[in-house]
Formats: structure tokens, sequence, C-alpha cells
RNA sequence: GGGUGAUUAGCUCAGUUGGCUAGAGCAUCUCGUUUACACCGAGAGGGUCGGGGGUUCGAAUCCCUCAUCACCCACCA
């Protein structure tokens, strides 16, 4: 193991952590133990792309849920934080597509089965390379539990829902438009749709007696319907079902009005045609009244023949010519070529998405069918319930309000995707002769045989990644033996996987802003459901990682990206973690740069430090037993210690992790190392040196797991101990009067400091004189301040000290001295001001009366203080101006 | 069109239910090699908390309003 006689001077993480995480690995320390006796807690982590590589994104969550996971160990409760990947369907899938093309082949040529294989081949090779990038960010994962998204388990959990669910006729099958991606040939959810806007051109035609304008004239073949508003006075004169003839593109159509309240009457002519086939609004409105619906484009994006001469064409092409032959036929009245519209694409690989009439599998979000504490609630509302019951609390609270907005907007959900690579939908179908078609949803297809009738034959289509990932909680906590028995029912199987009945809910729920809606939603929604149970009961919520100039991040500009497997082995990977929660708050966007990363591998060369001056100072085996405070800075820093203890894990609890991480940063840094150890070299106290590093080590660990387990394993100070699997010390005894000792002596230190510093003094000795504090400290103070020496003496001429009451003043002579005087004179009029402000506070009888007595009393002592500070000040600026100029 | 957030030191940001003379890191300036660390130490300067109004004994914090920036949702033919 890491065997380092002597600490070398800087701390090099890159020789230390691989072997550091291994030693985790082997040791079990991120076992779960479910049979425990201690406090359950558990993290689902959010799977990452099994074909993916690590990015900042992912080492900002591996930093927020590693440090709950071991702050929750070393609070000495058994954690399970599960990983895993993600089948990624609809990526994996547009990958293989495409090599398939760049070989002159395509998935149906080579046939479903052979696709798969070669996806399984191709996912197979690439997912160690994520897991492997997972452990180098010092996650404390339980891999004995890792899943996969189609692990065996998993698939028959999904399958398991899908029937409960189309049993309970939440899931049903209908013709709906969908966002259809000609590219990957396949539908997408509405969350998956981004909009971008691009300048167009939006043309006005003559139709009939109308005018009617359009952005896309291609889709009009088919339009047969004219809709305006029933209140618009302009069209008073035409009747709902009216009929007209006009000429069109193709020759004369006949064409029929309809009134509906959706046109809106300030929009260009107040006059549409309807394309239903094409478009959700018009489809609702064809819905509305049960209007024919026509096919105008192809699902590869090509014309129908309805299009005749243009039939075949991309749309791209055909818009062009279109529009010329409808000016011939003098039917364009006008062209506005400064039009700003927005485009769908399709988020993953930027298709245009062509809305598409499809028969597809739908969750129905508005029916009553969720048992959920003693009421039949519609999905939409359990999802609600769950929220204003604070079932679930999310972090930060903003984010209720936005999660409301969606599950307001939420249509229902098109579960079923014409991809290859994923979960299958498990119905089957079959025809008989007649062509009448039977359908089951089952696992497995039925097996009788009935005369006249074909065999059965599965769905092609597979469901949504994100339906999948929505069962993942608990999906992942079902036992894997157990979920190969068929005989069991999802019930059976959720009662009977004691990981299930330990770790869920889960604790926590860690992830970005930007999936609340593609997954936090969705789990809520499946897991409800299916289980009875929320999934999480807190979702914290984190932002974005932008480059140092406050961009985003992008592939396309490679120079932006941080990469964390290029900073671990320059900075360490420690160094990574502190940069990523330094001054990052819930739900807010943080940059991140390298002078960041700095910093933090300053700090954790610092740490490094300080147990190399504790090791040089208590020796090899040093004696660690009865450790206690003795001398006023021993008192002081136990004290200290249990100040930051306990606000670090108060803040932990409530996932402030900057502010828990700023309180450790000045402790370990200005308390510990610059005040303590500086005052510790006087008079070592030894047992109490090894306590007090134990301690900071355990207190950092969560935050910087290598630095702080590389400084425990090299000290070896216990056989076979790890500090990942280590408690919080107890603090020891200590007593606030000495603490307060030393807060004095640091208030001599520091102004001595100051006035040689303002003085340009050295080499100067501090007198007192009837001061025994000062005669008990002398040692501590003289260190600290640098001084020559620190002597009794009789009274004599020299600077004399005003933070404290102890009498003593630096042996400067008169000249040097008066340049002190103006300091003086400016801290003299602070202490003036300040003395006003109290007074006119105290002065003021509504605040004595209303505000909380501590604080008035604390105002008191305040202008108390001031007073007596203000008196010392005006007598020594007395002193100084008749003290002898030489 | 609807909504959310941000605006605090030169820069990047904290600031929990209103309550010390508003904080940190970086940067700047001065001094310093004192046997843990120059990936260091000591000290200093720097803010009317975006503008205006209100509530309160008291506001960076709560309310109203305006401005600028960012983002989210919906999507218009």
């Amino acid at each position: 193991m890491i065997v380092v006689m002597k600490l070398p001077k800087v701390y090099e993480a890159g020789q230390y952590e691989s072997d550091i995480y291994a030693l985790w690995e082997k040791s079990g320390a991120f076992t779960a133990d479910p049979h425990s006796t201690k406090e359950h807690f558990s993290i689902s982590m959010p799977p990452p792309n099994e074909t993916g590589t690590l990015h900042i994104g992912h080492a900002l969550f591996v930093t927020l849920q590693d440090i709950l996971a071991r702050n929750a160990r070393a609070k000495g409760k058994d954690v399970l934080w599960l990983p895993g990947t993600d089948h990624a369907a609809l990526p994996v899938n547009a990958l293989i597509e495409k090599q398939l093309t760049d070989e002159g082949t395509n998935k149906h040529e080579i046939g479903r089965e052979a696709f798969l294989e070669r996806t399984r081949a191709f996912v197979g090779n690439s997912r160690d390379t994520i897991n492997t990038q997972i452990r180098a960010m010092g996650a404390s994962v339980d891999w004995t539990r890792s899943r996969y998204t189609l692990d065996e388990s998993l698939n028959r959990t999904v399958n398991e829902v899908f029937v409960k669910m189309y049993n309970d006729g939440l899931i049903y099958r209908g013709n709906r438009i969908v966002n259809w991606d000609p590219n990957l040939e396949t539908n997408v959810s509405d969350d998956e749709v981004v909009y971008k806007e691009e300048q167009g051109k939006f043309y006005t035609f003559h139709y009939g007696p109308f005018q009617i304008g359009t952005a896309r004239p291609e889709t009009k073949f088919g339009d047969k319907y004219v809709v305006m508003h029933p209140d618009d006075e302009r069209y008073a004169q035409y009747n709902h079902g009216d009929q007209f003839q006009a000429e069109w593109i193709n020759g004369p159509v006949t064409a029929t009005v309809i009134k509906d309240e959706s046109v809106d009457p300030a929009f260009g002519t107040g006059v549409m045609t309807i394309t239903p086939w094409h478009d959700q609004t018009d489809f609702d409105i064809a819905e509305r009244h049960g209007l024919d619906k026509q096919q105008i484009i192809d699902f590869h994006g090509k014309l129908l023949p309805i299009a005749k001469e243009f039939a075949g064409m991309p749309i791209h092409e055909a818009r062009p010519k279109i529009v010329e032959k409808l000016e011939s036929k003098g039917l364009l009245v006008s062209v506005d070529e400064n039009y700003a519209h927005n485009v769908a694409l399709n988020d993953r690989g930027k298709g245009v998405i062509e809305p598409q009439i499809r028969l597809q599998w739908f969750i129905d979000v508005n029916k009553p069918a969720v048992d959920w504490k003693g009421e039949k609630l519609t999905l939409k509302q359990t999802m609600q319930r769950v929220i204003t019951d604070s079932d679930i609390e999310i972090i930060p609270k903003r984010f209720e309000k936005v999660y409301f907005h969606w599950i307001d907007n939420l249509r229902d959900w098109c579960i079923s995707r014409q991809i290859w690579w994923g979960h299958r939908v498990p119905v089957w179908y079959r025809t008989n002769i007649d062509g009448k078609t039977e359908t089951y949803a089952g696992l497995q297809p039925p097996t009788d045989t009935s005369e006249g009738w074909h065999d059965w034959e599965q769905d092609p289509d597979t469901l949504d990644t994100w339906f999948s990932s929505a069962m993942w909680t608990w999906s992942t906590l079902i036992d894997q033996n157990l979920a190969k028995d068929p005989s069991l029912s999802l019930e059976d199987l959720l009662e009977k996987s004691i990981d299930f009945k330990t770790y869920h809910p889960t604790t926590v729920l860690e992830t970005g802003w930007d999936i609340l809606f593609f997954w936090v939603a969705r789990m809520i929604l499946v897991t409800t459901y299916a289980t009875g149970q929320v999934p999480f009961k807190h979702v914290y919520l984190h932002g974005l990682v932008r480059t140092e100039n406050g961009r985003k991040m992008s592939k396309s500009s490679p120079e932006t990206i941080i990469d964390p497997m290029e900073v671990i082995p320059e900075y360490g990977t420690d160094a990574l973690r502190l940069a990523l929660i330094q001054g990052m708050s819930a739900g807010n966007d943080q940059r991140v740069g390298r002078t960041k990363i700095l910093t933090n591998r300053n700090f954790c060369n610092k740490l490094w430090n300080i147990a190399r001056f504790i090791e040089d100072t208590i020796g090899d085996n040093p004696d660690r037993e009865g450790a206690k405070p003795i001398s006023a800075a021993d008192h002081w820093i136990v004290g200290k210690l249990d100040e930051a203890q306990t606000k670090i894990s108060n803040d932990l609890d409530k996932y402030r992790f900057s502010e828990a991480y700023d309180t450790l940063y000045h402790f370990i840094w200005d308390d510990f190392a610059d005040w303590y150890i500086e005052a510790s070299k006087v008079e070592p106290n030894k047992p109490l040196l090894a306590y007090l590093l134990e301690s900071v080590l355990l207190l950092t660990h969560p935050f910087a797991p290598f630095v702080t387990e590389t400084i425990w394993q090299t000290l070896a100070w216990e056989a076979d101990s790890i500090l990942a699997s280590r408690e919080l010390k107890d603090i020891i005894d200590h007593d606030k009067k000495s603490a307060a000792d030393f807060t004095e002596i640091q208030a001599i230190v520091s102004e001595t400091r100051f006035i040689l510093k303002a003085l340009k003094a050295s080499g100067v000795t501090l007198y007192y004189n009837d001061a025994p504090f000062i005669w008990e400290n002398a040692g501590t103070i003289k260190r600290l301040a640098r001084l020559q020496d620190v002597t009794e003496t009789e009274e004599g001429t020299g600077v004399y000290l005003t933070s404290t009451k102890h009498r003593s003043w630096l042996d400067i002579d008169a000249r040097t001295a008066q340049a002190y005087l103006k300091e003086l004179q400016i801290k003299q009029g602070q202490q003036a001001a300040a003395i006003t402000q109290l007074e006119n506070r105290l002065g003021n009888e509504n605040y004595v009366k209303n505000a909380p007595r501590e604080v008035v009393d604390e105002t008191k002592q305040q202008l108390q203080d001031a007073k007596d500070l203000l008196a010392t000040l005006e007598q020594e600026t007395q002193r100084f101006a008749i003290m002898p100029t030489e």
C-alpha cells in the first residue's frame, strides 16, 4: 500500500489517487448493509449514458452526492449510493444507424436481431470508460449493486409497470399528433423538442373570398377548411358550415367555413386554413369539429401524391416552386421577408420536427387511477399532492412553482418510440382472416392458437428511455434473482426485496434543474403509481457549470471545456471537487475556471503540510491517549473545532455545500494553521495535536477524500484503518473562559503586528507592568507577534496597546512612534462615530421597546466597549501630544 | 404571451427565519525566507448591497415599481 516514510513537501495528488480508490473499493467501505441496525441513507446516482465520457456536469453531481454519502457514513449511517448506466436509447440508436448508413446499408436490411446484436457489442465496449472515470472522481458508490437500465430485472419492472398501467386503463393506444423526426424516423416527447428562432418568409394568398397567411405553403395541398373567430365582425356574413369554391394550387377546391375561438383575430387577416395532420393546434380544431384529416408529407419528409407534380420532393425544395405556381396563378398577395418564427428541432440530433399523426402509446395523465392516501387521484393530481403535502421537498423551493406550471401544461405522455434500442413495448397483436385484430398486453404472448387467427406478434416499438428511467430509484432495488421468477407479482417482488424495503424511498435525489421535467417529475409520476411511495424525500437541484466567462461549455468550442479528466492529473481530484462547490448555491449556475481549481489545490497542499508539521512534531508513533486541552490556545482551538463541526453538520443537513466548505476552509487555514499551529510551536501539546489532526482529517474527508485518506494512510497510526469508513470523533471537553483568554492574546498580537507594520519597526520588546495575564502568555505573544522580548518592567514610554486592558507597551522611541499618532487619530474617529450611532439607537425608545432583549443588551455592551476603547485611545493620543519629539 | 432568477469590492460569488461597524476567493498595494507549507506568512486599500418608493425600532434580506441581463414554459396560422 501507500508507504511514504516521510511526507514530501508538496502534495502530488496524481501519485496516490488510484491506489487510494483501490484501497477503498477493496475494503468494502462503500458496500451498503441492509441488515445494519444503523440509520439508513440512500441516494440513486443519476445514471450517465453508457457510451458517454465524464464531463464537468458529471464531476459536479458526483462531488455533491459523494459529500452527502461520505458525510452520512461519518455520522454513523449505513449508506447506499447506487450507481449505474443508462442505455440512452435515442443517441445510441442514432449512432449505430449512422454507422450503417456510412457502410451503405440500414437497419431494415440487416434486421432487428442483427441490429441489436451490433448495438450490444458497441455499448459493451464503451461502458467501462464512464465507470472508470466515476471512480477517478472518488465516488463512494456501492459497485456491487451497480445497475444498467436494460438489466433483466429492470426490464421486468418496466414491463410489469406497463402492463399494470394498461390494465388500469392508464395506457392507451391512439392516433395523435406526435413530434416526428424524419431523420431518426421516430417521434419524441414534447419535452425533447427545442425551438430555434429563424428568419423566414410569411406568405399571404387568396383563398376564395379570403386571404390566408402561412409560412408553410407546402402543407397546404389538402386544406379545405377556413377558420375564423366567431366574434370577428369582418367575417360576420359567413356562417359556420358555409361552403364555397376556391381556386387552389392544383385546381379548384370546395372549402368549408369553420368558426373556432382558438383563432386570434389580430393575427394576419384573422382567417386561416388548417392542416390537421401536421399541426397540433389544427389537429385540436379538427377534433372539435369532426373534420377530415389528410396526410401531406410522408415520414421521410417528402410530399405525398396529393401534391401531384410536387410529389416526392423534400419540403425545402418544393416550397419555392409551390409559391411560384401560386404566384403565376395570381393567388399570391404578399410576401413578408422578415418573418421571425420558431423552428421545432429534436433536441437529440437537431433534426427538424414534422408533426405527424401516428398510432402511438400514451399515458393518460387525467384519469383517476392512483390510490394515494385513501383517494383515487389522477397522475397529475398525485404529482401535485406529493409536493403540496410536503412528502417531497424541492431545493431550492422556487422550482416547486416551475414544477407546478409544467404539470398544468402537461398533456398525455407519448411513450412509444420507433427505434429498436430499448425496452420493447410488451404488447402483442394478432389478426384473423377477416382482418379483425386482437391486442394483448403482458410479459409473454398468450399461448393459445385459435382457429383462423395468425400468430401473436409483438409491437415493434420501444419505450421512451424516460419511462424506464422513471423507475430508477426502485427498479434498481429489486432482487435480481427474485425478478427471474415469473410466478411473483410486482407487489411480491417489492415486498420480498430487502433493498427495496430498506432503502426506499431514497433520502435525496441530487440532479440538475435542467432535467426536472424529463426525469424528476416522471419519477414522481411513475413511482407513486407503481409503488405507492414517493421516490425520494428531498430533491436537490444544482445549476449548470459554465466557463470562467459565463458561457455554456459546448462541444462546438472545445477550448471552453474544462475536461475533468485533464484537470485531475494536473491538480488532483480533490482540487476539482472543492472548486466545484466553492461559491455554489442551489439551482444557480456557476462559473469554474483554472484559477479556482488552483486555489483549492493549494488548500489540499495546506492540509498536507499541516500533517507534515504535526508528524514532525509528535513523531512516527505518537502518544494519542488522553488528549486534553491545557493552554488557552488548546481550549480555544477545541472550541473552534466544535463550532466548525456543528456548523458543517447543520449546513450539510440543509444541503448548503458552499457554506459548509467555507466554514471548513477558514477553520483549517485561519484558525488551525495560522493561529493554533503557530501558537503550539511554543510548547506543543502532542496528544492534542494528534487528536486535532485526526478530527480535521475526518471532518474534511467528505469534501476532499483523497488527500485526507492519503495522509491517514501515510501516518499509519492505526493498522488497517480506513478514514472512509470511520465516524467523526467526539469533541473533547474544553473551557470557554480559557478559550476567551486566547482571543485576548490574539487581540494583543494583532495590534502589535499592526503597529510594528505601520512603523516599519522590528526587534521590538513589549513591556508590561502589573499584568499577570501577559506574564503567563509571554512566550506565545512573543512568538506570534515576532517580538524581541516580552518583559516586565517599571512604567516607561513607548506605544501603549489599546486593545487590551492589560497594561503593556511597545518599546519604540518617541520619534518613530510619532508616526503612529495618525493611526490613533483615525481609530479615535471611528470609535466616536460608532458611539454616536449606538447612542442614537439606544436613544430610540421604540428600539428599546420592540427589539429582542438580547439584541438590546448586545448594543449596550457594544456601546460600553466602544466608550472604553475611546477613552484609552484619547489617553494615548494625549500622551503622544506631550511626548518629546527629540 | 406567461413565468423564474440575477443585479453586493476591480473580477467571480456567499450572505439561512429582517438584528454585530456587509463577507470570502482571486486580483491590487506594502512588508517578510521565522526549521509545515512561496501551492507560504503578516498587514493594508477597496462596497451609499442596480434606481426609486413603502412597511419596520431596524432592510442586502419583506412589499410595490422601474431598468438591465440571463433562463424556463407556451407557441401564432
